[in-house]
DNA sequence: GTCTATAAATAGATAGAC
DNA sequence: GTCTATCTATTTATAGAC
């Protein structure tokens, strides 16, 4: 039922032009759902985007929700948090990670409006969605229980370090839609500040040595990383 | 050009019937705005509702965006934090309005929508839900101000002031988001959780005493109200 | 593989009877 | 004040030519 594409493309064949005009049109579904919704991105607002027709779009993804799966895949893949930090400093790659996110306006809109249609029971976004906030809670959790055992943050309940995790989703989703409303705002301040508070109230530590931590954490691993 | 009616309603002449008529109607719109959104969400679906036909849902409020300000103001009606507290104290009383929140859950789901709807330049409601935002964010801002001249919190800058409300704003938003995909999971907890540990942050204290002293002002405030 | 043409359903809004 | 009927535009999806 479902079109799986994603990863294998070793482009032989007649797939060869395929592949790219693949990625075109997934790439203007991405913007199109993202600012207009699932139900009110139109196939046909798709396809002038890139320069075809509706019935094309349906030719390379069956229908619609083919489309949208296409779509998620492609986000999945380019927003995973792919850090190789572990305990305590895993958190600090959370700030970069906003920076990169600024630069890239729809995928923060993909991921809201998707969230919070996801909300109804029966949205092809759904199990997705569900199943993504369930991993990122559960990387979370486990890198703040590592930072206990290696006695970097103090001792917390399973309870606590569930609903800690909970709420720093809370808030980098949250701040994220702020900033969407306002791209004024100081987003990686505000983040930076979040993180480091967080950190110090985990660790026990003053915030000024937390701060201080992370400045040569960020300088460490360079402008460009 | 907008419509004004709520607040005066005295129910003379004609409008004696109209006005209830026209509360099912704004009651029925606000459900399927928040599910489907404002495009997604259509005039017939909202008719059938309520029992009635699309064009008289025209004739009551002259257009569908002529609704959905009406959707709109009930929303800001039901939905303010009327508190009275000043100071510290006041950011308890967003921990028992998540748990009147819970019960209405419709409301949450308008909200999130319109707000990630209102993303876009052009949406409708995109004035209403930034004109709300800003209310809020003031509103933490000067009870903050308030609580450190009063010396119950430590001093912050500016800066940092307004960090921290968009953060609370952030961090409230987020766990109805969660709540939302995820209804089995202990949202009043959540937010006494963080409120609790933000306030001990803010003030410098313990957070047991902080979060005894939290207790006594639930229990104070009884268990109705 | 991509197009034109079109089917079938649904959208918001209007006209006019009662 | 509320209805039926209808207009016009737009939606997803299909059929078939090239």
């Amino acid at each position: 039922m479902t079109v799986s594409v994603a990863g294998d493309g070793a482009a032989r064949g007649p797939y060869k032009n395929g592949l790219k005009r693949r990625r075109e049109i997934v790439e203007a579904a991405s913007l199109v759902f993202g600012q207009y919704g699932y139900h009110g991105g139109s196939l046909r607002t798709i396809a002038e985007r890139v320069g075809t027709t509706p019935a094309t779009l349906v030719a390379y993804f069956t229908n619609k929700e083919g489309l949208l799966v296409a779509v998620l895949e492609a986000w999945r893949d380019a927003t995973t948090n792919g850090s190789t930090e572990h305990g305590l400093d895993h958190f600090r790659t959370y700030i970069p990670l906003r920076g990169d996110h600024t630069e890239h306006r729809g995928l923060i809109e993909l991921f809201l409006t998707m969230s919070t249609e996801a909300t109804q029971p029966d949205h092809p976004a759904r199990p997705f969605i569900i199943e993504r906030q369930q991993m990122t809670i559960q990387g979370m959790s486990e890198n703040m229980v590592a930072a206990i055992e290696a006695g970097q943050f103090r001792p917390m309940s399973p309870t606590v370090i569930e609903w800690e995790a909970r709420l720093l989703v809370a808030v980098l989703d949250g701040i994220e839609l702020e900033w969407l409303l306002d791209p004024g705002i100081d987003l990686v301040g505000i983040v930076r500040h979040h993180m480091d508070s967080t950190i110090a109230r985990w660790t026990g530590r003053p915030l000024d040595e937390i701060a201080a931590e992370t400045d040569a954490w960020l300088a460490s691993r360079g402008p460009n990383d």
